[in-house]
DNA sequence: ATAGGTGCAAACAGTTTGCATGTAT
DNA sequence: ATACATGCAAACTGTTTGCACCTAT
């Protein structure tokens, strides 16, 4: 039998503030929008040259393990992230630009569009176009 | 100057009834909602032993560009193929099986939700909860 | 001093492509 | 007989992981 961990000893794991994750935290607060790995790259690159993808993912991964942020998914394409505690909204993708935008606002009644028998438990709605800038 | 090929005699490439290619085509037209690559493999695989991802990505992007197939992408989800003409529509996802389901209707009033600035030429709407099977 | 973080490169999964062989025409 | 189709393996893209080195604590 292998020597128990005294109780109440689990050495809580530091956190440390380096200067990657205050870049990558910097650059979601500044967005305002879903970011993927590779746009938080390359802003918050300006900030610290040489920055690794694989430092990216995993202080992206590691914000949404402490609920930071939360992912999205848009058909088609990779991981995006953005802050948490938003509540229920949506998405825009620029057919110009590819970027994506947080829409307000939900439609009503999607549930009726499922056939008898099946159980809806929540749904996604993204609408494509031309954002302001590509648009004008 | 590269000696022209003469007018009118480019030979129609001739397009090939094989084995692969009829399940591959029965499968889709069997199936009744979009099915991902290793779906129809597995499914055409029964009638046809060792048929290989490659041949059955290359005959669905055929199927596509000969207009037969159309393709659908779920969030977080790989390519999948569906029969032409359909109309417009949308999908549901099962939470337990993971397979695609085609759904009727649309919900209006969807381009509300952009801001003003924003031009929305499309959407898309994905369902998500548990299909009639999984759900009993 | 030491646990945690970083960057590089390798591993991975899904999809596509090159090439030698097979086969419908 | 010939050109198109197939299957395997290699290439590719986006994401994750292993490992030796680095650094905040």
């Amino acid at each position: 039998m292998p020597a128990r961990r005294p109780h109440r000893s689990a050495p809580a794991p530091t956190v440390r503030r380096t200067r990657q994750r205050r870049a990558i935290r910097l650059v979601l607060e500044r967005a305002g929008r879903p970011l993927t790995a590779a746009e938080v790259r390359t802003q918050a690159g300006r900030h610290h040259r040489g920055l690794g993808i694989a430092t990216v993912y995993r202080t992206l991964n590691a914000l949404v393990a402490e609920g930071f942020l939360v992912t999205v998914r848009l058909p088609g394409e990779g991981w995006r992230f953005e802050l948490a505690g938003k509540g229920h909204h949506h998405h825009f993708q620029c057919r110009g630009c590819g970027q994506a935008f947080e829409l307000d606002g939900c439609p009503r009644g999607l549930g009726a569009l499922a056939p008898s028998g099946f159980q809806v438990e929540s749904h996604e709605v993204v609408l494509y176009g031309r954002c302001a800038s590509c648009a004008g």
